[in-house]
DNA sequence: ATGTCTCGCTATTATTTTCGTAGCAAGAGG
DNA sequence: CCTCTTGCTACGAAAATAATAGCGAGACAT
């Protein structure tokens, strides 16, 4: 992909899209970020809010979203999201709504 | 987990955004509804249209978004997002207008 | 100083998921 | 018959994730 600007007649969301598809789309990402939603949470909470994932993941998982700024770390409280980071979530939370709406749905097909 | 209604306090929001979650961060799960979001497209078009998604992977994210009511299989025209799966969509759309805000963050860390 | 916490995190191995490629069966059209 | 595209499957290799144990550092009390 060149580096241009000028490259993408109009917006550039939809290959922005699937970077950002390609970052949200790895297991517990998603969770994570939803799990910061009500401020920090050390290391161990975080892996007990999202209840059972593996330290190795995580630490993988709150690596990337740091290196992609949309967490940060904390001295002593541990990591929370960042300014982006919310506006993130902001734009997630219309899923718990529709998450919640079709409730149904994904309870009874998960099995 | 009971299936008796009012064991979750407030709204089942949380719990209902945790297993959308686990089915919207599997790889390239995102990515298709997001492709699916101007019509219908043939197994070899989305296929095309996520650039290099092996065909077995495909089929399994399809199968899925599928058993979950987000998207439709249509006899000649392959396969497309179904009622709630376009709703689904609305509420993915300002996902990439963050991307598109942050894509710089996304772009230059991706490695 | 010693013991005992909790903390963030790493190491290691097993299991699951994804990739990449090849190719099949079915249908359309010639 | 042939050729083309379609949806899709099979299979081995590579990568991601899970599960568990445990380390080193800091805080705190004894």
């Amino acid at each position: 992909m060149s580096k241009s600007p000028g490259r993408w007649r109009h917006h550039d969301t939809s290959n922005a899209f699937s970077l950002l598809a390609e970052q949200l789309g790895r297991r517990w990402a998603l969770r994570v970020i939803w799990e910061l939603r009500a401020g920090a949470l050390t290391f161990r909470g975080l892996q007990a809010a999202c209840g059972h994932i593996s330290p190795s993941v995580l630490q993988a998982r709150v690596h990337e979203l740091v290196r992609i700024g949309v967490v940060e770390k904390i001295p002593r409280l541990g990591y929370r999201l960042s300014g982006s980071g919310e506006q993130l979530y902001l734009q997630l939370e219309p899923l718990g709504d529709w998450a919640a709406g079709n409730s149904q749905i994904l309870r009874v097909r998960q099995e």
